[in-house]
RNA sequence: GGUCGCGUAGCUCAGCUGGAUAGAGCAUCUGCCUUCUAAGCAGACGGUCACAGGUUCGAAUCCUGUCGCGAUCACCA
């Protein structure tokens, strides 16, 4: 439709004045004026040095004349305001109805997959808040692209090794008196977490006392005895001692249950997990490649460095004097065993905006060692989740835990559902699966619908609304629709019959037409906000509908019935915007 | 200090490939439950788009500078 508009002004510039222009932008009418479709003629005037009214009168006329669709037009200044025929949007809703692939063609068979990473914790301590929005935006990205017929594969690295895991496995071994999940009743991964904050309370005490003793500060820290203590157990795990790989092993097996069980209530997924401990050694191993060849350089003291500086970068380091890796090694073999396990093209990293100059380096490392999938890579980044007193710090104790803030979701769900006296009939098990519904769908749309880049202001008492721009507000919509559905009968079934549109059903409609576009452009944009935005406009015409006419009492049964299906259309696409967005819609609220 | 990002209503956010009078929700106020679910609808109030220049028919949007906030520049991950 766009299309035909555009090459068809393009002509009518030709025809009219013999100016060739490229293809004209469109936008959507202003409401305060009559009309669908809006071309600014500014641009083409200053050419033809006439005056725009002139211009754009004739354009109009042109197109009146020879476009089926524009069955009137007017000019206000510089602005063409095209009518667009009422029965070319009852066309396109007869359409859409029969098209299960918002308007995309089908998957393409030949078509190589895209790789998602997201989530990719520490094995020391649960999730948190910040996880959250992590988990989502991967999520939901990996679903936008599968919705434009992109296969996607999702992916996690663990980051099973380290000094931080030693921490917490030391801790445990001192302090904990044999303690475990099963017996202490804590998942998996907060029991290594709480021995994880054990241990830094324990160092601090220890600093604290040598500081007393005399030491500086900056020694005290280095040699407190449980930090000694834990250092060498990193070096035991490396030479692969059996009684710390096997402490290693347990507790990691417990901090994975753990996870597995929030990623499970949080809706999220993978397709397959990368482990740190896996990987690092090819990094390493390509690293002394690259040196050989001479595309990193080494220092007298045994580090392997790249020098970027060419490139408006400084000079990063691969590999320490002792020969171990670091992050960026380790990442470096990541991304090359991916491509090597996988027929991907392309690969999305979901990680915060505090590593931006991580994966500029990263980047840039790969191009330099010639792999030629290098620039297919992308580092989705986003703002941090800052609290109203600030930052989350672990070490302040205000990190935001993910699984009590689901918890806390859901109560608070539960609450308002109780207060209002909805879902009488249902089983208390109907009914805990609803509150879960709704309050996770309060969480995820309130912070997909920000934009990724953006800093997210989140205030864990006031929790999060449940009126106006919220999940509920749309869920109650799609329930509502359900309801309609449900005492329709068999008008649902029945075929579209030509009605005239009042003005807020066409405007409902061409809401509707923009959902390819709107998941097309959130994929480009990797912005998952344009989704929840779209449908909240969306909603918001369909219930300013709604109100002023009811659906089932229409006197005319045409009407009725174009309606019901109207309907049931939005609340597809409701359905399938959300879906979009990893947030289930409930059939009654 | 270098680099990158952000700054829009009291609060949380849209709008940013330049277009018409700057948009929502929350909060405050006014109406609407005998009609398909009031977690709703209609309306009022609320703005120097951080500031200053520039580009042009036109700037919240693009450019330059200033201020404020944040991140990063680790032999942490």
């Amino acid at each position: 439709m766009e299309k035909i508009l555009q090459n068809k002004i393009q002509e009518a510039f030709k025809v009219l004045y013999d100016l060739d222009i490229p293809s004209p932008e469109l936008q959507a009418t202003r409401k305060d004026f009559e009309g669908d479709v809006t071309l600014v003629v500014f641009p083409y005037v200053k050419q033809l040095k006439k005056n725009p009214k002139e211009v754009a009168e004739k354009i109009g006329a042109y197109l009146k004349e020879n476009v089926d669709e524009v069955a009137d037009f007017n000019v206000v200044g510089g602005f063409l305001n095209l009518v667009i025929d009422p029965a070319y949007y009852v066309n396109f809703l007869k359409n859409i109805y029969q098209d299960e692939h918002f308007g995309f063609t089908p998957v393409d068979e030949e078509k190589k997959a895209l790789m998602v990473e997201y989530s990719s914790p520490n094995t020391n301590k649960p999730l948190h808040l910040g996880h959250i929005r992590n988990n989502l935006l991967g999520h939901s990205i990996s679903e936008i692209y599968k919705a434009t017929g992109k296969p996607v594969i999702k992916t996690q690295i663990i980051n099973d090794r380290g000094i931080h895991i030693c921490k917490s496995m030391l801790a445990w071994q001192k302090f904990g008196d044999g303690e475990t999940p099963q017996s202490s009743g804590m998942k998996g991964d907060h029991l290594a977490g709480k021995y994880y904050v054990k241990f830094d309370q324990v160092y601090k005490q220890q600093v604290k006392d040598l500081q007393e003793k005399g030491l500086s500060e900056e020694d005290a820290k280095k040699e407190a005895p449980i930090l000694l203590e834990a250092q060498e157990m990193l070096r035991k795990w490396e030479a692969k001692d059996p009684e710390v790989m096997s402490l290693w092993k347990k507790m990691n097996a417990w901090v994975y249950d753990g996870f597995n069980e929030t990623y499970q209530n949080l809706g999220v997924n993978f397709d397959k997990n990368y482990y740190e401990s896996e990987t690092y050694l090819l990094g390493k191993k390509v690293v002394e490649e690259g040196l050989k060849k001479g595309i990193f350089y080494q220092k007298e003291d045994g580090s392997v460095w790249a020098d970027l500086s060419d490139e408006g970068l400084d000079e990063k380091l691969l590999l320490r004097a002792d020969g171990t890796s670091v992050y960026m090694t380790q990442d470096i073999g990541t991304a090359i065993k991916r491509f090597q396990d996988f027929d991907i093209d392309s690969h999305i990293y979901v990680v915060g905006n505090e590593q931006d100059y991580h994966f500029q380096v990263l980047f840039l490392i790969l191009k330099k060692l010639g792999y030629d999938w290098a620039d297919k890579l992308y580092h989705l980044s986003y703002g941090m989740v800052e609290l109203p007193h600030g930052k989350m710090k672990s070490r302040e104790g205000t990190v935001v835990d993910a699984d009590d803030l689901m918890q806390e979701m859901t109560r608070t769900a539960r609450e308002i559902s109780q207060e209002l006296g909805k879902l009488e009939g249902y089983s208390e098990e109907e009914k805990e699966r609803l509150y879960r519904i709704i309050g996770l769908g309060a969480l995820k749309y309130y912070i997909l619908k920000v934009d990724p880049k953006r800093t997210i202001l989140f205030d864990p008492k006031k929790s999060i609304d449940f009126q106006g721009n919220t999940g509920p507000f749309i869920q109650y919509t799609y329930a509502r629709i359900q309801s309609i559905l449900r005492k329709a009968g068999d008008l649902v079934h029945q075929d579209f019959v030509q009605i005239e549109l009042n003005p807020k059903e066409k405007e409902v409609i061409k809401q509707l037409t923009l959902f390819p576009q709107i998941i097309a452009a959130a994929a480009e944009q990797q912005n998952p906000g344009l989704i929840a935005n779209y449908t909240y406009d969306l909603v918001k015409l369909y219930n300013s509908f709604y109100q002023s006419v009811p659906i089932l009492a229409a006197d005319n049964e045409a009407d009725k019935i174009f309606r019901v299906k109207l309907s049931k259309k939005v609340g597809e696409t409701i359905k399938n915007a959300f879906k979009l967005l990893g947030i289930e819609v409930p059939e009654r609220m």
